[in-house]
DNA sequence: TTGTAAGCGTTATCAG
DNA sequence: CTGATAACGCTTACAA
C-alpha cells in the first residue's frame, strides 16, 4: 500500500502550489476558474483525501460532536442518539458517541477524552448531576454543550422531557381509576428524570387528597438488574401495588415477567403504564398504556442547538422542554377487576 | 476562557523541555523519577489535555475507531454497537458512530470521511456488497477492518451469524408442526443475511421434501415501511401462509400487528418466529419463539479482531461465525388449530 | 490571483 | 537522562 496522496501531491500535479490547492478545495475563492478545475481534477485522479488531524490541528473546527450517554443499547437513547447523529452527519459532523454504562469514572474520562480532541461541541447526559468533578468537567468545556434531560447547575443548554408533568398524567389516570397503591419503577433520584417522576406523582397524589404512603418507589441504579427481584418482591408484600408505573426499557421486561411469574394477569390484577412509547410497550399483549414523548425530535433539538451555536448564536442558554402525552391502550383497569376470578 | 494548557506550559511550570513533558506523560521511560513527579504535578495544576489532533498528525495512531451500521437505533445493531464501543473504550479508543440510513451515498461519505480522519480501525455493515465504488473504498482502506455480517469480495476480517443455519431450523420446527406455507419476512437479498435465510429456508423445504411454492419472501427495504401492508395483503392473499418467520426489529411489530388488524391470532391462526431474541420477542403476549445469537459477542468480537490487528497480528483475514439457537416459546402451534373455533 | 513561509501542538531523533 | 530540532499535513497572512 502506498503512502496517501497528500496536499503536496496534488499540487505537483495540477502544476500550483499547496496553498491554490487548498484555496481551490476549500470554499473556492480566490482561485481562477482554471486553476479551479485542475486542481479537483488532480485531487480526483489521486484520490487526495484532506488528512482532518491536520485541518483541526491548523485552528479550523474539528467538525467532530462528542455524544455520551449511559447506553445506545437503551431503546430511549438509541432512537435519541440516531437522530442526533442523522441531523450532525447532514452538517458534515463526525458523531463520536461514548457509553458511560453509569460509570462515574468513564463519564470523567469521556469528557476529558472528547475534550483532548477538541471537540467542537458535546451532547451529554450525565449519570451524576452533582458530582463536584463532574460539574468541574463541564464548566471546564469551553466548546458548546447540550445537557440532556438533566438537571446541572452549570449555565448551558439544555433538552429535556416534561417527566414532571407526563408522571403527574400517568398518576392522575391510575387514580381515576380507583388505585390507590401505586409502585413507581426508575432509575433512582439522583438524575433528573427519576425525580421529576416521583414529583409528578407525589402532588398527584396530594392534589387527590391521597395518603402519601399508597406511593412507593422502587429506584434502580442500572437499567436492568434488579427490577425483576424488586417488583416480585412488592407484589408478594404486606401492601402490593395494584398499579406499576415503570420505564419502558427493560425495566417494563422484567417487570412484566415479575407480573407473570407471580402468576398475576395485566390489567386484571395489576395495571401498567410505561414510561416511554416502546416497541414493547406497544406490542406486548395487551398493549401497555404509555407515556409518549418525541425522542426523535429531543435528539434533533440537541443537535439543532448546537449547529446555532457553531453558527455564532451567542444568546444565552436556552432551555428546551418537549412534552409527554399518555396513550391509553389496555394495561389499566380498576383495582380488583379480577378479584372475582378463582386464583 | 484561557486558552488550553499545551505542552510547552507544562514544560515551563516543570522547568523542563517540551521533550521530558512528552516522556513523562507517556510510558515515562528514560525519565528521572524526579523529573516524572514535577511533570506530572504540573500537568494536573494546569489541567492540561494532549491534543490529540497533534498527537495524531504526529504520526501516533489516533486511537479512533469508525463504525458504521444502517441505524443504531434498531434495536439488534444498538446492542452490537454498544458491545464494541464498551471493549474499544476499555482499550482507550474513541468510538464514531455513523448510520447510513441504508443510504449508500452516506456510506460513501462515512467511510471516506473516516479515512479522512486516520481512524486507526473500522467497523462496517454495508448495505450494498456489490456496488464497486463501495468495494473500491472498502480496498482503499488501508487500516484494519470488519465487516460485519456481510459478504464481500475483498479479503477482511469478517465476523457474521450462521442465518442460514438458523433459518433452517426455524423452517424445520414448522415444517416438523406441519407447515407448508410460511412466509419469510426480512430485509433484501442485496445483504447477507436476507440471502442466508432465504437459503436457509429453502434448504429446509427441499430437505423435507415439500414443494418450494409453499416458501414466500416480504423482502424489505426499509426496516419498518410497508411490513403491515405486505404482511395483511399475503394474509389476505389467495394462500396465505399459516406461519411467519420475521426480523424481529420493527418488522415483527409491523407483522404483529398485520395479524392482530387481520382479525387473527397467535399462534391459533398464525405461527410466528422472531430472527433475533428482542425484548419484543421475550415480552410479547404470547411469548414469540425466536432464533437467539449473541449480539454482544459479536461486537466484543468485532472490537477484538480490530485490537489484534492493532497489536500487530498479520495472519491472514479470520471470519468468525456466531451460532444462532431457536428458543421455543409460544407462537407455534401446528396449523390450523384455530380452525374449529368460531371465526 | 498566486506563491512563499510560518506555525498549529506533539513526539522522534539525535546530540550532549 | 535531558534538551534542541525537525518533522507530521494543512491553512492563512503576507508578499508578489
Amino acid at each position: 500500500m502506498t503512502r496517501p496522496a497528500q496536499i503536496h501531491d496534488v499540487a505537483a500535479r495540477a502544476g500550483v502550489s499547496p496553498s491554490s490547492v487548498s484555496r481551490a478545495l476549500n470554499g473556492g475563492r480566490h482561485v481562477s476558474p482554471a486553476v479551479q478545475a485542475r486542481v479537483l481534477r488532480a485531487a480526483e485522479e489521486l484520490g487526495y483525501e484532506p488528512n482532518l488531524n491536520a485541518q483541526g490541528l491548523r485552528g479550523q473546527a474539528s467538525r467532530t460532536v462528542g455524544c455520551l450517554v449511559s447506553d445506545v443499547s437503551n431503546p430511549l437513547y438509541a432512537e435519541l442518539v440516531s437522530a442526533a447523529e442523522a441531523r450532525l452527519q447532514d452538517e458534515g459532523y463526525l458523531f463520536v458517541l461514548g457509553n458511560s454504562h453509569g460509570d462515574m469514572a468513564r463519564e470523567l474520562a469521556l469528557i476529558r477524552l472528547f475534550r483532548r480532541r477538541r471537540m467542537d461541541g458535546l451532547i451529554v447526559a450525565l449519570n451524576n448531576e452533582t458530582h463536584p468533578d463532574l460539574l468541574r468537567e463541564i464548566e471546564q468545556t469551553a466548546v458548546p454543550l447540550v445537557l440532556l434531560d438533566r438537571d446541572v447547575s452549570v449555565e448551558r443548554d439544555r433538552v429535556s422531557a416534561d417527566h414532571r408533568g407526563g408522571a403527574y398524567a400517568a398518576a392522575r389516570h391510575l387514580i381515576d381509576l380507583g388505585h390507590r397503591d401505586i409502585l413507581l419503577v426508575t432509575p433512582g433520584h439522583q438524575v433528573r428524570p427519576g425525580r421529576e417522576r416521583m414529583a409528578g406523582m407525589e402532588s398527584a397524589f396530594r392534589d387527590a387528597g391521597l395518603a402519601p404512603e399508597g406511593l412507593t418507589f422502587s429506584l434502580q441504579a442500572s437499567s436492568i438488574a434488579f427490577v425483576f427481584s424488586d417488583v416480585k418482591q412488592a407484589l408478594a408484600g404486606p401492601r402490593p401495588p395494584s398499579a406499576i408505573v415503570v420505564l419502558g426499557t427493560q425495566m417494563l421486561a422484567g417487570t412484566l415477567s415479575a407480573i407473570a411469574s407471580c402468576g398475576l394477569e395485566v390489567p386484571g390484577d395489576v395495571s401498567v403504564i410505561s414510561i416511554g412509547d416502546t416497541d414493547l410497550a406497544r406490542y406486548a399483549a395487551p398493549g401497555i398504556t404509555a407515556l409518549r414523548w418525541d425522542l426523535k425530535n429531543v435528539g434533533r433539538q440537541a443537535a439543532e442547538l448546537l449547529l446555532a451555536r457553531f453558527g455564532g448564536d451567542v444568546a444565552p442558554p436556552r432551555a428546551v422542554v418537549f412534552p409527554m402525552e399518555l396513550i391509553i391502550r389496555k394495561s389499566c383497569s380498576p383495582p380488583g377487576s379480577n378479584r372475582r376470578g378463582a386464583r
